[in-house]
DNA sequence: ATCGTTTATCGGCGATAGACGATGAACGAG
DNA sequence: CTCGTTCATCGTCTATCGCCGATAAACGAT
């Protein structure tokens, strides 16, 4: 883990932030999505729309959430645009889930 | 990580199972709901809705949503209700997160 | 200059989420 | 038995999601 939490380990970030990522990973295809970032190189919208079976527009929505919700980095490439996964906020947001069950879990 | 996981800790629950426990920890309300699930004793719907500033019938549906997915257990309790963590399934999500973004992480 | 490709965005549609109040069932206490 | 409490469920309303087709912008290639 080597982005720095805003929080200490142990320690929370709001309901509310938190909910707001785990909201954007809560649908199948963009955790399809995050994993063809993942794997594949080229990471352009046209490469996901043929991994994806969904409509180029529907796509590019997912996209944008992800986006959004800063687990996924933006950038144009000529007429591509480059997407790929931010794996320091992806861990964060891990990170944040296992803080929660394990304070969960201790507390019982 | 006591908990079996159905799949092996680099392969994957598929998406749409994944994507429906993170729907479910995907709101404010019920994050809140489950820290003071752990953090309390009693666990009945009353006291969460003096916790949680919302109608009585709206934390009884993101209760159920919680118990629909499998991490809250719930047993009724003369006209009380009980609701208690189910610390298994939360850690199983939060496992099954962490490989993803292991996955992710590990595929760059 | 004119295509073809890629992409983001808009508008619309049906479905679902999230909130509430009202209601009735279950139950303890009096 | 009756009253108060607790709870789940129902019906309703609004907002948002998820999907699509259409469109326009950007750009490379011809």
């Amino acid at each position: 883990m080597n982005a720095p939490l805003t929080e200490k380990t142990c320690g929370f970030a709001d309901s509310q932030s938190v909910a707001a990522k785990l909201a954007a990973l809560s649908h199948p295809a963009r955790i399809e999505i995050l994993r063809h970032l993942s794997a594949s190189r080229s990471c352009c919208c046209r490469e996901v729309v043929d991994h994806l079976d969904l409509a180029q527009s529907t796509v590019s929505q997912h996209l944008r959430v992800l986006v959004d919700a800063g687990l996924v980095r933006y950038k144009p490439d000529r007429q591509r645009s480059r997407y790929e996964v931010d794996s320091d906020a992806l861990a964060n947001v891990s990170a944040s889930l296992a803080a929660l069950v394990t304070s969960c879990c201790s507390g019982r």
